[in-house]
DNA sequence: GGGGGCTATGGGGGG
DNA sequence: CATAGCCCCC
């Protein structure tokens, strides 16, 4: 008989039988330094100890890094077997098996994937077409609606029936986000374009739709499925693991991971529900918990317990640790942001003489990516190496997006939003006059950008410009068809003149974009030279439209350096799962952390208490706090309190005892000095209090009365006009100097 | 059609 | 404050 893999003997009880559990499914519940992917990883490195093929294992998590991390943990168990395992994010599993399926969804394999750059810019000109008021259709806020309704898989169909929606939209004064969710949609498949939420949506679609038993292929290859970060999942996530796992003589091999105290994606559509709703769905789930901490010292791990405790609906769950004591809670005070700059960077200096820390041991954890500024310019003063991780990413870079663009349009000639942004740079004489004609006939004539500049007639001067164009795409395009990707961006990058314009910039910024540029090329070059296996598939194909597919769901943080020795600068999203010696959390201050979006829900609240747990057990040994008395904000002088949360530490394991408030924060909104308050735009109407207001029927609305709107205030009917049931009044309200079309069937008024 | 400057607006987290 | 969209002027 084969003796046990040693592996095993690394795992306490716990763990070692939520590895062993192979069939049926598992609810792996796994506080923070717990070893919840050492649980993972040695689950599949014994899956396929136990025969299982690495290709019939899917193991999906939310960053690439998750996935490598887990993928080269397998392979010292198990070799070069664990380049097979499908492990990666959602969203690239999902995106690898479209680029094959699509087209039984309607969609081309060569599918192009929009950005959230893209999906602004689609949506703006959406509004725009239909003359909505951009005012109160905001894109930002558009764009989430829209993806909110994907990620609970509510199609364009079902949002515009849905009362409980149309009523939100409305209050929020953009009555038709759903007819602009279902023009957004239709462009999308006319682009051959999919967003980040298409790429689960459309997968779900897929197997929900089951063109050539699609559903059932992909059942049956992937017999073993094992979902990192559970609490982090949305519906839609929820819905196609279900799809996956699920059918008549199923094994339900699924294990799911996850820590409701670590979830920090509602923001994004992420429930915790789906942990609730996976305990009724699977009955015969086996439950494990794991609570020892083996990478926080004593101080560190009773302050994460004693903070969560503050937040009611929770899974049971208590964190311990056999480590040492170990150092209390350093809490450092600033008089102002540059203050607690200083005094952190000279923190970390003592830290590194007096107990000898290397750079790459320190974290700097903040809550918003503008707050690295200043650390940066302090360490950069102390000459300590440093790496800012998120805010810009690479490929949002404008010169690498431009130059992706590029490659975009010579690939799939129906991506519209690749072209306006490269029509006219660098500078052929195109300009906005054009490009808006050419759209115009694109929306007239339903037809893609690209077949709408070769088929409009405009002045000689101007086709001949947009035939230059054409025919240089068109060259490209030839050329991405039978060379490499480098070729072919080489190719690209002299032929568009980018290049030449980039690097004859002589400037400061124009010498870093034509480095970025380059680093963007070398990165292709990267690409053809290195046979990589990605998701489980050795990449063998090297032309540019694979290139793109690869580079598509990249983002900042996949980039490793991983020789150099520097201090980690990053939000504390970014550091979920990411352990250092020593953690600096920054910024602790009321409307800060917690952030002043989330002070008027408890939930929210919550939520941000989650991610300060989050924060703090990132450390191992040394955990110091900071915050400071003012900041600049939106380039005002702001005062802001201490944070509550720094008050929800247990005393004793703070070493600076006397720094923080001992009287409960003022949690009143932040104080500004003196009389910098940005002047109201337009007249601020006074606002009606709600008792005071009785909403007249539509019927007691006539021209010439006099009313009162809740947030207008008192202003006279000059007009009513409009369909019958969709009656619209031209009301001049007092202080506001232009008339305010209203639509009578969703407004409130009451006759005066 | 291009460029410069004004102003409104955001202001959070990320695949 | 930083940025982006927009408007105006040349």
């Amino acid at each position: 008989m084969e003796t046990a893999p040693s592996y095993l003997e690394e795992l306490n009880d716990v763990q070692r039988n939520a590895v062993m559990t192979l069939e049926g499914p598992v609810l792996v519940v796994a506080g923070p330094g717990s070893g919840k992917t050492r649980v993972l990883t040695y689950r599949i490195a014994h899956l396929i100890r136990s025969g299982v093929a690495p290709w019939e294992i899917l193991a999906l998590t939310f960053t690439n890094k998750a996935a490598r991390e887990m993928k080269s943990r397998i392979e010292k168990v198990v070799g070069n077997k664990a380049n097979y395992v499908m492990a990666g994010t959602f969203h690239s599993i999902f995106a690898r098996i479209l680029r094959r399926e699509a087209p039984k969804i309607g969609y081309p394999n060569d599918f192009t994937i929009y950005d959230t750059d893209d999906a602004k810019s689609l949506l703006r000109e959406i509004i725009k077409i239909k003359n909505l008021d951009n005012t109160s259709y905001k894109v930002g806020a558009v764009l989430s609606r829209i993806s909110s309704a994907k990620s609970n898989l509510i199609i364009p169909k079902a949002y515009a029936q849905s009362e409980e929606l149309l009523q939100q939209d409305r209050m929020n004064k953009m009555p038709y986000v759903y007819q602009i969710y279902d023009k957004y949609v239709k462009r999308c498949e006319k682009a051959g374009a999919m967003d980040f939420d298409d790429l689960l949506l459309l997968f779900f679609k897929l197997l929900y739709k089951n063109p050539d038993g699609v559903r059932q292929e992909y059942q049956q290859k992937f017999k073993y499925v094992l979902v990192d970060e559970f609490q982090d999942t949305n519906y839609l996530q929820y819905a196609i693991m279900k799809l996956l796992v699920d059918y008549h003589g199923s094994p339900q091999n699924i294990c799911v991971v996850g820590d409701d105290a670590q979830s920090i994606y509602s923001f994004r559509g992420a429930t915790i529900e789906n942990i609730l709703q996976f305990e009724r769905d699977y009955p015969t789930l086996k439950v494990f918990k794991l609570e020892q901490n083996y990478r926080s010292t004593h101080h560190i791990v009773q302050a994460a317990n004693e903070i969560i405790t503050n937040n009611k609906n929770q899974i049971k769950k208590k964190i311990w640790t056999d480590l040492i004591e170990g150092e209390r809670i350093k809490v450092i005070k600033g008089m102002t942001d540059g203050e607690e700059g200083r005094r952190v960077a000279d923190t970390i200096v003592e830290q590194k003489t007096r107990n000898h820390i290397k750079n790459t041991d320190i974290a700097i954890l903040y809550r918003t990516n503008a707050q690295s500024r200043v650390f940066e310019e302090y360490l950069r003063r102390y000459n300590l190496k440093y790496r800012v991780f998120g805010g810009l990413s690479f490929y949002q870079r404008k010169e690498v997006k431009d130059m992706i663009s590029y490659m975009r349009a010579s690939c799939n000639s129906k991506d519209d939003e690749a072209f306006k942004r490269i029509i006219n740079y660098p500078k052929r004489g195109i300009g906005k006059a054009t490009i808006d004609k050419i759209s115009a006939l694109a929306e007239e004539q339903d037809l893609s950008f690209w077949d709408a500049m070769g088929k409009i007639k405009l002045t000689t001067r101007t086709n001949s410009l947009l035939l230059a164009f054409r025919t240089m795409i068109a060259s490209f395009n030839k050329k991405a068809q039978t060379a490499d990707a480098y070729d072919t961006a080489m190719y690209i990058a002299k032929g568009s003149g980018l290049y030449k314009l980039l690097k004859g910039d002589p400037t400061i910024e124009g010498i870093g974009r034509f480095e970025n540029f380059n680093a963007l090329l070398d990165g292709v070059k990267e690409f053809i030279e290195n046979d990589e296996v990605q998701n489980g598939v050795i990449e063998t194909d090297k032309s540019l439209g694979t290139y793109l597919q690869n580079i598509a769901l990249l983002t900042d943080l996949d980039d490793e350096k991983d020789d150099d020795d520097y201090i980690t600068l990053m939000s504390i999203h970014a550091a979920k799962g990411l352990e250092f010696k020593s953690v600096f959390v920054v910024g602790l201050e009321e409307n800060l952390f917690p952030s002043y979006m989330s002070l008027t829900l408890p939930e929210n609240i919550d939520e941000e208490r989650r991610l300060f747990y989050v924060a703090i057990t990132r450390a191992e040994r040394y955990l110091t706090l900071s915050y400071a008395n003012s900041r600049y904000q939106y380039g005002q002088m702001r005062f802001n309190d201490p944070s509550r949360f720094l008050e929800e530490i247990p005393q004793d394991s703070i070493e600076s005892y006397g720094v923080v408030m001992k009287k409960k924060p003022d949690f009143s909104s932040p104080k500004l000095i003196g009389n910098f308050k940005r002047p109201q735009a337009r007249n601020m109407p006074n606002k009606i209090a709600e008792g005071d207001f009785n909403p007249s029927p539509q019927s007691a609305i006539k021209e010439g009365v006099t009313v009162l709107h809740r947030k207008f205030g008192k202003g006279k009917v000059e007009m009513i006009d409009g369909h019958q049931n969709n009656l619209l009044a031209t009301i001049n309200f007092e202080g506001i100097d232009t008339p305010k079309r209203i639509a009578l069937k969703y407004a409130k008024l009451q006759v005066l």
